[in-house]
DNA sequence: GCGCTGCCTTGATCCATGTCAAGACGTTCC
DNA sequence: GGAACGTCTTGACATGGATCAAGGCAGCGC
């Protein structure tokens, strides 16, 4: 069933559901073929790392559907993620062949992989996809300075706010303005302890005051409704 | 002074003291006599801002001299540094006209300014530089994540030997392993607790520590001798 | 010298978050 | 159903680092 699904995104780049967003959305049309003649796809199961630092890696990807983390840890097993990737975000280091983050895949994931070589030969030559990487990079690295805002400066509440409106945005959502939003968290609360720099505890109790507070429900652990996101929102007024 | 040792820079790229590490080292003739032609430089006396987040930004710059640190701030007033900017250092984002963060001289720092749009005409025909740019991007990025860890996972303690080490290798130093090494911090106490995600008070303490365990000596606040980095380094043995 | 200022250090106390421990809930497998 | 497992929640307690407060020290102007 996935498989076939897989099947079918391999016949048509057109109907891709990250055609616009990913490292191809910026390529014209012979750009965009000679991407579409190098990709191949890959599944990866929940739970299976894609890569591990300091590992080779000479595939770059773009996430077509399904969540990863890259993750650092130390030797004493304390563990950072750095970055939380959803669908049409980007893999890999053009330039680099050895990986310098542990990436996981958090539930199942298809990938759409080049080799990193043909790559890299193609960037060369593609001024659009060039720049859409040299974009890419810029972007990631404002989300990851952001996010040391966040870790170094916000209490424990407001990191939860943070992470829920971060989910928020990157949801495809019916924009009916003032709608209650649902979303479903893409991080199990470990995960989420995790990229905040807290423990799942602390995690835990956040989220049960935001629900005694009436800033959110929780139908279950991982699906939240927010009532009114201008009344979360008022919780990060005094930070960034 | 100053300004009759910036001259002397603006007539000889030649003799400039990051020529082999800055956004120019990879460039060949043709390029950086291009990049030679177009570049200004610029003095910025310290405790000055290069530029506010926000603010029209329509130049990008290397570092020649002097410190500087990126930084955001929350409503309250909470703030949190995301770089620390030396000498070959990159200020600026081509292909986006306003500044992200605030970027504060620390020290005096001369700049080597390009205007934006000059600068990003040139990264479309020189391959050199254009590759040099992705890579300092993705290194920028690699060390943000990595100061991820640090400030998700790490104590005090190791924040402030992380800090040192950091310092270590961004000095310039005679290469006798095993000797003394002696740094001068670029930060002061409160830009280093800001750095670190930590207050002032736990930074000078956790230095007293450092010194009493027999670890640093402080000549000064800002001097500190390492008798023996391979016993600092312990410190971090479970970290990183 | 002397007072002022900025920066740093130190001490006493507090509190947000971590740690430890127990139990609740949902899912799967038999 | 119910046992076993993984995930999440809740409570009691501990603590690392924050906060509050005082004082030290070097540089500078007068």
């Amino acid at each position: 069933m996935k498989i076939s699904r897989t099947e079918d995104l391999r016949l048509d780049c057109q109907h891709c559901p990250v055609r616009h967003r990913a490292i191809c959305a910026a390529s014209d049309d012979e750009q965009f073929d000679r991407l579409n003649a190098i990709k191949f796809y890959k599944s990866v199961p929940a739970g299976q790392a894609v890569a591990l630092r300091g590992e080779r890696l000479d595939v770059v990807a773009s996430i077509v559907s399904g969540v990863a983390t890259l993750s650092k840890t130390t030797v004493d097993g304390r563990m950072q993620i750095t970055g939380m990737l959803l669908p049409s975000d980007f893999i890999g280091r053009p330039g680099r062949d050895c990986c310098e983050h542990d990436i996981t895949a958090v539930t199942d994931l298809t990938l759409c992989c080049f080799r990193r070589r043909q790559f890299e030969d193609l960037i060369e030559r593609a001024p659009g996809i060039r720049k859409r990487l040299l974009d890419i990079a810029f972007d990631e690295l404002d989300a990851a300075r952001n996010w040391m805002l966040l870790l170094g400066c916000l209490t424990a509440r407001e990191k939860i706010v943070s992470f829920l409106m971060l989910v928020v945005h990157r949801s495809v959502l019916p924009e009916d303005a003032d709608q209650p939003v649902q979303i479903d968290l893409p991080l199990s609360r470990e995960a989420m302890a995790s990229y905040l720099g807290l423990t799942i505890e602390t995690v835990s109790r956040q989220m049960s005051r935001l629900r005694k507070d009436g800033l959110i429900e929780l139908e279950t652990a991982r699906h939240v409704i927010i009532p009114d996101t201008s009344r979360l929102l008022v919780e990060l007024e005094n930070a960034d």
